[in-house]
DNA sequence: TCCATATTGTTACCATGGTAATAATATGGA
DNA sequence: TCCATATTATTACCATGGTAACAATATGGA
């Protein structure tokens, strides 16, 4: 997360970045917006998804296993690889998923470490109805904030 | 924060928006690309901060206080305000850095509640050895990514 | 004036991100 | 074959964001 509500005067990076010619103004700012837009967006949504005792990370597992394609499941160590997460809080995610059955785990056919995890009906029903309101929420937050 | 390291297709995205016509697919997928990049962004700064055993808040703490015009100290609540931030995590930043002797509080003259916030000579120091190597980050980081 | 209400900063506690270390299992080269 | 090494998932613990509740203090209307 990144915080600070009025961003700095172009100005004033012009001041400080005077002194390093890498570092240009346009640029800086244009970084700092995004990460003070990007910043709220991630804290409506997560706002959103408590809301209904959930989490976006959560949320989020559900997709990657959900839009594979040609399977319909994934090992743990790919679910932390396609998220960009590290692993143990894949598995504190993916713990909280079976808890509230919406995903289920079994085992790999000979590799006895491995985990595949799986969907189930109340997993795809709850994505379903999650999708249309986070999109919602999405589109509602871009379209008051300026374009790039 | 926000993980998804494979962004969805835009065709995924025009299947899911399809029965919702509000939230239109070129929106969403800039708006992924945007809490995508700004996370990787974040987690980078925050990397850097870190390896100096600081953090982006403190950091940016320093930043509004230093920048205000006509003033050299701030009151807690306005810290607050001005980092959009919730105040408890104001008091924890702030007792690190007076700790770290970066800056130090005074009783405001009448209000006994209120709290007064200065940089020292330590502060504004580390502040400016910080600045170039955090704009330096910014732009190199920028420099990698697609323009908008 | 004085008491209900608001405000300031803090404490206590929860959620969720990370790294380091570990146990169980797989693998590959001597 | 078998032992050093790698990999998988997990546990333990740390950092840093949040809200709720609190004590101290200020304020304003009856």
């Amino acid at each position: 997360m990144f915080f600070l509500k009025e961003l700095p005067a172009k100005r004033m990076i012009e001041g400080y970045t005077a002194r390093y010619p890498q570092a240009d103004a346009d640029t800086i700012e244009r970084a700092l917006v995004m990460m003070r837009d990007a910043s709220l967006l991630v804290r409506r949504i997560d706002g959103f998804f408590a809301a209904g005792g959930f989490s976006q990370l959560r949320f989020l597992v559900l997709i990657v296993i959900d839009r594979e394609p040609e399977r319909d499941s994934l090992y743990m160590t790919e679910i932390a690889a396609r998220l960009d997460v590290s692993r143990p809080v894949t598995t504190r995610t993916v713990q909280s998923l079976i808890k509230a059955g919406l995903v289920e785990a079994t085992g790999h056919k000979d590799d006895k470490r491995q985990k595949l995890i799986t969907i189930t009906t109340a997993g795809h029903a709850r994505l379903q109805q999650l999708l249309p309101d986070y999109y919602a929420l999405i589109s509602e937050f871009m379209s008051g904030r300026a374009p790039d």
